[in-house]
DNA sequence: ATATACTCTCCAGCCAGCTAGAGATATAAG
DNA sequence: CTTATATCTCTAGCTGGCTGGAGAGTATAT
């Protein structure tokens, strides 16, 4: 009878099971991504074991490209009641559509880099001090 | 006759010509991407016209995905005179891998995230407050 | 009581690539 | 000469996601 509650985890302890820094924990805190249950006499957070799931959602959403930001609004909502699920749908469709426009850019940054170093090849024998990469660049800028 | 180089440029013109702001040019030159050819006797930056085309070539570089470090390791290179094809192609080559990698991740986030809309779809009739995503979050956090 | 480990807050800095503002001086035009 | 504009240096801040250290206090085991 001791303890009334056993369950409490200091910050320690969630850094051992969660396997993050107790700063990045506190940080997060701070930025209200998670919460305390409440304080010892002494100012030590406690948190509930629930706080590990949590964080482990944290961890997984950043893992798949969300900010944290974009967790702290799903996050919000779920804490907020009804149905996150459907903001989580929401948000994770529209970094689906930041993805496949990152992917775009990319594959053009990857043609025009490929078109140069192409460029580049053919000067080489012919022109060896020659580098149309980095000579010719006074054009295209701007637009 | 009166001035012996009407060549040289002060950084407005050089910002005017190269569509970039003054601050950015004097930043380029703090971190050594580009040089003055000398000052004012009051202490204002003169530029060649040179200047024009190698802005040109950074903001091309960067356009491609290169960092101002790139950048700058390209330019030393160029500047210390051979061949810099050779390192610039070399440095394009690296960044078309790290393009290919970066889009190799992309496409696994992308994948992830619309395993767990499918599944949140399927279970959205059948349990209307349950969220896949959130709730079972407890397990594969660190691996 | 004390040694040890844990935790607290606050302040600072890192990466990149700028951007903003203050306050002083320079130069060009009239 | 005056005024307007351009430029100077210096300091500080922004975004994002932490990380590090100082210095003080707390909890626990013996």
């Amino acid at each position: 009878m001791s303890e009334a509650q056993t369950e409490l985890l200091r910050i320690g302890q969630v850094s051992d099971h969660s396997q993050l820094p107790v700063k990045t924990i506190r940080f997060y805190e701070e930025r209200g991504l998670i919460q305390t249950a409440k304080r010892t006499s002494g100012g030590f957070r406690l948190f509930t074991p629930s706080v590990l799931s949590r964080l482990s959602f944290i961890r997984r959403s950043q893992a798949l490209g969300l900010s944290l930001n974009d967790i702290q609004d799903i996050l919000g909502i779920a804490d907020s009641g009804q149905r996150p699920c459907k903001s989580v749908r929401h948000k994770f469709q529209e970094k689906i559509s930041e993805i496949d426009e990152r992917m775009q850019q990319l594959q053009q940054l990857k043609e025009q880099l490929q078109i140069l170093i192409a460029e580049a090849d053919e000067r080489e024998g012919l022109d060896a001090d020659y580098c149309p990469i980095i000579e010719h660049a006074g054009e295209s800028t701007s637009s």
